[in-house]
DNA sequence: TAGGAAATCGGAAACGTTTACGAAAGAAGT
DNA sequence: ACTTCTTTCGTAAACGTTTCCGATTTCCTA
C-alpha cells in the first residue's frame, strides 16, 4: 500500500505540502498540485481511512441503521432503495458515504446502536423503525451525535425527523369510504413495536370520529407486516360473522397476501369488501383489481432527509442553515378500483 | 468522548496495561484487570475505531458491496436480508461486523470499490451481482484483498465464489417440461449485464440439446428483473403467433408481474403456459395457481459465504483451514401447479 | 534600496491505539 | 547469598494523516 510518505519522496517534496496539494489548500504551487495529482494518480494512492480520520476526527461516512429480517422484509423491497438513492444523491455531492449498519436480529438495537457509535464508526447517523419509545434517540442525543430519524417517535430529545403522512391516509381513505356508505370500517396495521402501528390507529380513530364513527376493538387488526400476515387477516375477516365492509391497510405488502387471502376464502376485493392500501410498491401494481393507495416520492424523501441531517452537523452548519427539520412527507392519492364496492 | 489515556489516569496506571487488559493479555495482574474493566464499563469507555485500526492495521469491518436501484429491487425484498442474517451469524461469533456498501447508481461500481478499497475501509469484501467479466475480481485479487463473490464469473483470479444451482434448475425444470410433452420451450433471463443471464441461457441451451429440442433465438426473453419486465414478457407472449407453450423464469419478482401480463391478455398460467418460476419468495407464495418453483436455504448461504471468506483471510486461517472454495449452492423442487396444463 | 507583504514550503506535533521492549520486584532454585 | 526465572507493569515507538507554525524566497511598494 502506498501512503503518503512514499508518494512524498517520490516527489522529493515535504508530506505536508502533498497532503496540502491532494486537500486542495490554497498555499501550494500550482505547479506542484499537479505534480502531486498526476503521481497520486500514477502511484494509485488514496488516503488511509484510518488515519485520516484519526487526525480529523471524522470519518466522512454516514450510517444508516437496519435489522437484519426485519425492515426490508416489511416494508417492501424497494422501498428502502429508492431512499438510499436519494439520500445518497445529496451525500455524494459533498463526499460522503452512505453505509448500511445491519444489526443482527439476535442483537438488541439499542445495544447495536451504543456499540457503534462509541467505535466512531459514522459521523452520523439515520434511524429508521422508530418505535414508541426509542431509546436510541436519547443515545444519540445524549452523546451529541447528529442523527434524524425516519418516523416520529415518543422520545423528543429536540431530534429532526421525518415521517410519512398518515394522517392525510387516514382522512383521504376514510372518506372515500365514508363517502361510498361504508359504516363499518378496519384497519390494519404492523403489529411489530414501531410506532408507526400505534400512531395509525390513533389517528384512524380521530378520523373516524369526526365522522360519528367508531372503531371498536375488533376493527383493529395487526399483522406482521408482509405478506402472510396480510393473508392471516383476510382469512380472519372472511370468517367474521359480520364482516367489516371497508378495510384500510398501513402495510404496503400485506395488500400482496390480502388479496390472496380473500381469493382463497371465496371474497373479492372491491366487490366483497372495499380495499385501499398503503403504497403503489412495484408488486401492488399488479394486483387485480387495481388497488387504490398512495404514491410517494422516496427518492425525494431521502434527499430531504440527507439534507436535513447535514443542517444538524456543524460541519455543513453553513451551507444548510436549516432549523431542525420536523416534517410531514406527503402522499398523493392512486385511484384504484378495490375501493368501491361493484 | 473518553479515551484510553483518560481511563488510565482515572485508574492512575499506564495506558498500556489499560490496553493490555481490555485485549485480554496475559501479562497483566487478574485484579488489575478487573479493576480495568469496571472502569471502563463505568465511565463509557469504547476504544476509538480510528486509532485502533490505524494500529492494528485491520478494521474489524466486513463490507458487502450492492448498488442502489439495481439488486434489492430486482432479486426481491427478503433474499439479501436473509442472506445477510446468515453472514452475520458467521461473523458475530468472531466480532465482525458486516456492512452495506451502497454504490449509488450513478457512479461506476469498478470505480467505486477502487475508492472504498483503497481507503481500507473494510477488511474483507463481499461482492455480488457478478458480470461476466467483472473488473473489480481482479482488482481486488491484484491488491491482495480477501474476498467471495457471490456468483460466478469468467474473470478468474483463483477467487473463492458461491453460486445458484441453475444445472439443476434448467435440467428439473426442462426434464418436466418435457416429460409433459411440451417441445417449445422459452426461456426468460434479466437484461442486465449481470453474468447469471448468460450462463442460464448456455446451461439451458445444453439442457434443451440433451433432449434434441433447439432453443432459438425468439425463445430467449430478456427482461429487467422487476415486476415490470415480468409483465413486458407475458404481453409479448401473448401476442405470438405461435406461442412457446411452456416457459423457464430465471428472475424471482418477474412471475409476479407475468401472471399479471398473462391475464392482461386473457391467458392463465398453468392453463394456456406452463410456467416455472425461481424462487418460493414470500411474494411468488401468494400467487395463483401456486407457483413451481425452487426452494433455497439463504440462511445457510450466508453462512457458507462468511466460512468461506474467513478461509481466506489470514488471521483466521488456522480456524477455517478450507481451501478456495468454489461452490453450487442447492435448491429443491417446490411443486405448484403453474406448470402442468389442465 | 529597504522594508513589508505574499507565496510557498518543510518541520513537527497531534489524533488514540497497540505492542515490542525493558525494568522492577518478587519467587524459586542452587 | 547469588543467580535465574516469572510476573507485572511502564515507556516509547509506530500506524498515516492533517495542520499549525515558522522559515525561506519572491514580489511589490515607498
Amino acid at each position: 500500500m502506498v501512503g503518503i510518505r512514499r508518494l512524498a519522496q517520490h516527489l522529493d517534496i515535504s508530506i505536508g505540502t502533498v497532503s496540502r496539494a491532494l486537500n486542495g489548500r490554497p498555499d501550494v504551487n500550482a505547479e506542484t498540485r499537479q505534480r502531486v495529482l498526476e503521481a497520486a494518480a500514477e502511484l494509485g494512492y488514496a488516503p488511509n481511512q484510518a488515519g485520516r480520520s484519526l487526525r480529523k476526527g471524522a470519518t466522512g461516512v454516514i450510517g444508516f441503521m437496519m435489522q437484519t429480517g426485519s425492515e426490508i422484509t416489511g416494508e417492501g423491497d424497494t422501498f428502502f432503495m429508492s431512499v438510499f438513492d436519494g439520500i445518497q444523491a445529496v451525500f455524494s455531492r459533498h463526499g460522503l458515504d452512505l453505509v448500511v449498519l445491519l444489526c443482527s436480529s439476535r442483537e438488541d438495537p439499542d445495544a447495536y446502536l451504543r456499540r457503534t457509535v462509541a467505535r466512531g464508526f459514522a459521523d452520523a447517523l439515520i434511524i429508521s423503525a422508530t418505535r414508541r419509545n426509542d431509546p436510541r434517540i436519547d443515545l444519540l442525543a445524549e452523546r451529541g451525535i447528529s442523527f434524524i430519524a425516519l418516523g416520529r417517535s415518543e422520545s423528543d430529545a429536540g431530534h429532526p425527523w421525518i415521517d410519512l403522512d398518515f394522517e392525510s391516509f387516514a382522512r383521504i381513505g376514510i372518506d372515500r369510504f365514508v363517502a361510498q356508505g361504508h359504516r363499518d370500517i378496519a384497519i390494519a396495521a404492523p403489529a411489530d413495536d414501531a410506532n408507526l402501528g400505534y400512531i395509525f390507529i390513533e389517528i384512524a380513530e380521530k378520523t373516524l370520529a369526526a365522522h360519528g364513527l367508531s372503531l371498536p376493538a375488533d376493527r383493529v387488526l395487526r399483522s406482521p407486516p408482509n405478506e402472510a400476515g396480510g393473508y392471516e387477516m383476510a382469512r380472519k375477516i372472511a370468517s367474521m360473522k359480520d364482516r367489516p365492509t371497508a378495510i384500510l391497510l398501513v402495510n404496503e405488502t400485506t395488500a400482496i397476501g390480502f388479496y390472496r387471502g380473500l381469493s382463497d376464502a371465496g371474497l373479492s376485493p372491491g366487490q366483497d369488501i372495499a380495499v385501499i392500501g398503503f403504497r403503489d410498491s412495484p408488486q401492488a401494481k399488479f394486483l387485480s383489481p387495481p388497488l387504490t393507495c398512495f404514491r410517494l416520492d422516496l427518492h425525494a424523501l431521502g434527499e430531504a432527509l440527507a439534507e436535513a441531517l447535514l443542517a444538524t452537523m456543524p460541519a455543513y452548519r453553513d451551507e444548510y442553515p436549516l432549523g431542525t427539520v420536523r416534517r410531514i412527507w406527503p402522499m398523493d392519492l392512486v385511484e384504484g378500483s378495490s375501493d368501491r364496492l361493484r
